[in-house]
DNA sequence: GATTCCACTCGCACACTGTACGAGACAACT
DNA sequence: AGTTGTCTCGTACAGTGTGCGAGTGGAATC
């Protein structure tokens, strides 16, 4: 009469994995291969049961439910990620920074990710050893109390909100692969009556998508950085 | 052979709706009330045919699939933000708060909006509308060139990367609701060996989970309008 | 008035999804 | 030798988006 438990796979201990071959990393292992193949809806038990010759029901003894093995995958992607320890970096801002690059960067190498990364809580061990970091970096910059936290979800909100847009362009991208050119009189088109961004869509036309990007992200960051770092003498 | 037309709702003229009472807007009108009430998961084409007295397929008269359908109700909730007029503000960090503010809420009003709105292109009516304004303020701001179009997404960037987790905690309690206490002990459970998590984590007994957002909210967004503020004065 | 045409509806079918169930296979322990 | 527990997987079910093609009703044309 305890009432419900929270029901996510950390909460749960793996199975014992006597392992013939077949066990829960090697199940993580291949769904991430297709994942970073195929993309998120590529991802169906069928397949990943096929990709490790075995029967698509046979996975549910290693995994209560896709959900789980979702979680387990997306624990994965921040493992990926490096937070610096505080002894290889001079400032917090360094440290931060290092973050938020590798954020960025992991999330772009798998596309996938970022239609999970925001969606499910982030409570498997690589998540919560990130977050530690994080905290104990953030608690070396001078942050006291609750605005430990609230300085790291600044940071990893600001890299979430760009990411997922820029994923979500490449995506489109790649479905439907069209010229920059068209690409840009399509939005032109869309935009008409609305002067400002005609204007601004024109001013950006000699530079590189991608190049645009990384410095928007540049921009961004040290903005981000620098309303912390005001938040921090006041 | 001018190669293929960029595929979004927005670069179709709309079926012409005769309307015996069947339209595109009566669709999206329905979809958006089936989405509230069920959430992203709960839209299916036969569910929405059924609550319109029509049959699954005649939907696709109006829309070609339902991709279409979804880029459809995603510029609604653009339609529902408000970024006020400049006259109606005395600082462009008036308006950005407003637009804020304003950005979050209608996110948290319609959860499912979450899981589209960083997904998809963002060239609907609404969303150029806001986009325009929003350049508009920047741009009053002093901010000059690109530098607009940067200013402004991380402004976004910000408030999606921070609702995004939100909604998700939500939708987590929601279809497994459990009382704050229970929740509490399995996060101190999974945060075990992370005495930073843990320290902060008891820190924040007392306080109400909306509240501790609200001010994290608070924070963060005074934090990027002074790292915008910072870039603009030098 | 008859005919043609077109806007629109929708039942059926197809390929696909996650996963509950229960029957079997094999190894280890009693 | 028998029992138990671990693990595999075929089958089945309810659900999904949507292509196809036949059907309907009203307006326009002859």
């Amino acid at each position: 009469m305890t009432g419900k438990q929270f029901s996510s796979v950390w909460m749960r201990e793996p199975r014992p994995a006597r392992t013939p071959g077949r066990s829960r990393e090697e199940i993580v292992r291949a769904a991430m291969e297709l994942l970073d193949a195929e993309g998120l809806d590529g991802l169906s038990m069928r397949k990943l049961g096929a990709k490790l010759d075995a029967g698509a029901t046979s996975l549910y003894w290693y995994v209560a439910n896709k959900h789980e093995l979702l979680e387990l995958v997306y624990d994965e992607i921040w493992g990926e990620m490096t937070v610096p320890p505080p002894e290889e970096t001079k400032w917090w801002r360094q440290t931060a920074r290092a973050f938020a690059l590798s954020m960025r960067e992991v999330i772009l190498r798998h596309p996938w990710s970022a239609g999970l990364i925001g969606r499910t809580p982030a409570l498997g061990p690589n998540a919560l050893e990130v977050a530690g970091r994080l905290s104990r970096a953030f608690k070396g910059a001078g942050f006291r109390g609750l605005e430990i936290d609230y300085a790291a979800s600044t940071l990893t909100a600001f890299v979430l909100g760009t990411t997922i847009p820029e994923v979500a362009y490449n995506e489109a991208m790649a479905e439907d692969p069209l010229d920059e050119e068209s690409m840009r009189a399509a939005v032109e088109r869309a935009s008409a009556g609305h002067p400002d961004l005609l204007e601004r869509l024109r001013e950006s036309k000699p530079a590189d998508t991608t190049e645009v990007r990384e410095m928007m992200f540049a921009f961004g960051l040290a903005a981000v950085l620098d309303g912390l770092e005001a938040r921090l003498t006041t």
